[in-house]
DNA sequence: CGGGATTTGTATCGAACGTTATAGAATGGG
DNA sequence: CCCATTCTATAACGTTCGATACAAATCCCG
């Protein structure tokens, strides 16, 4: 598999390339960083990129798995590792207060933000990062689900909309990271929404 | 100062084609829209575009205003119209609900949307709606902070903790407008985050 | 019914977009 | 050491971007 084909070796660093790549896009967007914005940040030429990584799409294609696998995983371990669904919220909201002031990267969401613009021509790339978000909301809905099933939340519990509601909560940190809220301030937002959890502990 | 100048009169109605205008620039941001896309829907000629509005930049700062005249006004009568800063953000976030789900123009919100994606050139587009999106937070903190004052809040209140609180879910919810929640979706989204409320009645 | 003033449609400007043809440079295999 | 193979750099492709030059058309005023 890692065996060296014959031909001219690459001369950069394919991963340090889509690190590059990945920042340029988080913080600009999809359509609004463009190929000369890329090859600029990843240090390459455009037939270097095409060659390496197909075309911008593909390129993007790369950066969200590598988000994902970067940052989206706090959201699955906080959903899985924690005994309750109001642990597990808590928890991953205030790692993404962390995560979404980072100073090492850009702030905010990826998956939120990329495609918020977007021409007619990226509608599927806007529509891939929705159902992202939709997945995402509908784990938090699966996990508050469990304990409703299990008895430690009321049959009558609000599933669906509490989803909903911290589905806006993440979005809305998010961009309030960008607006230039800090860790603390979302740490905040964070302990706030929690308040709407049904019966908290008073 | 309606008095008729000599030459050839405007063949369309301003009014109409600036509310076209508003209507692209809100549905697809302002980068993502292209002089190409607003003339189509303006039922104009790009030089009767820039002979009537200025540039691209001008006509998208005339949509604002229309925006803020129209829609943004509904946080300035709640917030000023209700006895207390509670019944204000509530109605604030009701209102909010109907309006980013309105199906008669676009979902969401054009000041936290439209340049959530911009290159290096749109940089004044995005700072000056970066401004009102914390002019807003700040009339929000100017609300809850008149009730500290006249003893209706505890004085140990997080005004400006409320304040991000509040304009994190205003965001999240023109969020999820725009990723497909309908109107009592929102709804309920407004009446979980009122549950933060400081000693809100249980 | 002429003449200055303004709008209109057509056609186009230079610049930037995403992408690629082409030719030279650097490797491993024979 | 030569060749097939792969990567690199330059330069350019056709398209679209925001913005305009131009001339025909339409108005008010005299």
């Amino acid at each position: 598999m890692t065996t060296r084909t014959p031909g001219r070796p690459r001369a950069f660093d394919r991963d340090a390339a889509l690190e590059k790549a990945l920042v340029e896009f988080w913080r600009h967007g999809y359509e609004a960083t463009s190929i000369s914005t890329l090859t600029a940040a990843m240090g390459i030429r455009p037939p270097s990129l095409y060659a390496a990584f197909g075309d911008k799409r593909a390129l993007f294609g790369e950066c969200v798995r590598r988000y994902q696998e970067r940052h989206g995983a706090l959201v699955t371990r906080a959903l899985t590792e924690e005994p309750t669904a109001e642990r597990a919220i808590g928890r991953m909201l205030r790692e993404l207060a962390a995560d979404y002031t980072d100073p090492s990267h850009p702030p905010g969401c990826l998956i939120i933000t990329a495609t918020a613009n977007h021409g007619p021509d990226c509608a599927d790339v806007a529509e891939e990062l929705r159902a992202m978000r939709l997945a995402t909301k509908q784990r938090i809905a699966d996990r508050i689900a469990a304990d409703v099933r299990t008895g430690l939340l009321p049959d009558w519990t609000d599933v669906p909309g509490l989803a909903t509601f911290f589905a806006a909560i993440i979005q809305g940190m998010s961009r309030q990271a960008q607006d230039g809220a800090t860790r603390a301030d979302l740490e905040r937002v964070a302990a706030m929404a929690m308040h709407a959890w049904p019966h908290s502990p008073a």
